[in-house]
DNA sequence: TGCAACATGTAGCTCAGGCTACATCATCCG
DNA sequence: CGGATGATGTAGCCTGAGCTACATGTTGCA
């Protein structure tokens, strides 16, 4: 088996791919994005709850976010450190001010995702769920095009 | 403090929010995404340096995946537990026929996002990053809409 | 040919995010 | 007012994905 060996890292950084630093930093953001999906997940939900019945319990939230409640009280201590949450043993949590805002950002950039998807053709279910994945990988330029092209389309009822 | 207790659950279930098990089961279809995300980055890198270089080698899938050699080694050892690559020690790495299949598709689903987001007006270079991330959380039916989306772009060439 | 340089592999650690099984706490109601 | 029941917490396990430090293979070239 023939090894063109070192030789070979040139001809990939001289070939027609992206180059390869590129990509890799764009994989590096997507990794650290996806440290944050479930902060924000988490502080979605937290919001929602507390907006619908005045608190939030770990046992809701399991529901809601799909895992055992275990794994609930483990994430909010690690939101708690982060200073996103507030909670003691045995009572509800709540979102601090920063908790807040993320669950502000997480709520719109989902609800534009959402909105986008719709406008695209997407039927709203399928919209919802994808929302779910794409949301939080959506920089703010794509967010910023998203919402141009809505208001675009809102003043031009074509078709 | 007072605990509207089991009493919430009920509330929460005849809120006005999405009701809570769709939310999860679309976040669990997330986190089950994820899973499978890393491969599709390996798959298509691997067939891109194949293509590029004759062979894909543990440093180079390094560089280009942005994360150590050591974190390859460990990876590819699983994609050949999964059955989506063949290797042996200190060779290089290739694709089985059904590894070849992912990254096609994986490739396909990319190229067809950036699509997308550049028809919608994202700046290149923003749409190859954020599609790095977005990728992996389409869904056929929402790609199918891209698609039929584009071609109607195509069609007619507004603006 | 043999060694320097580079690639590959191993050991052993961290953290996030899952889980089950079991223990403890709080509340509601008989 | 004291359980039964359900919520919360703890212990301990797993997997994936990352890392550094060190060990071992391979290979090109002096």
């Amino acid at each position: 088996m023939s090894r063109p060996a070192q030789r070979a890292k040139t001809a990939a950084r001289s070939g027609k791919t992206r180059p390869a630093e590129v990509q890799a930093s764009a994989l590096r953001q997507t990794r650290r994005e996806h440290a944050n999906e479930t902060a924000e997940d988490y502080a979605e939900a937290i919001a929602e709850l507390t907006a619908a019945t005045g608190e939030a319990r770990a046992t809701d939230l399991a529901r809601r976010l799909g895992v055992s409640h275990v794994t609930v009280i483990r994430t909010v201590a690690r939101l708690q450190r982060n200073g996103l949450v507030t909670t003691r043993p045995y009572r509800s949590i709540f979102l601090t001010e920063k908790g807040t805002r993320l669950a502000e950002a997480s709520r719109q950039r989902h609800e534009l995702v959402v909105e986008m998807l719709r406008a695209l053709g997407v039927p709203e279910a399928v919209a919802q769920s994808d929302a779910e994945g794409i949301e939080h990988h959506v920089s703010p330029e794509t967010l910023a095009t998203f919402q141009r092209f809505l208001h675009r389309q809102a003043g031009t009822p074509q078709k």
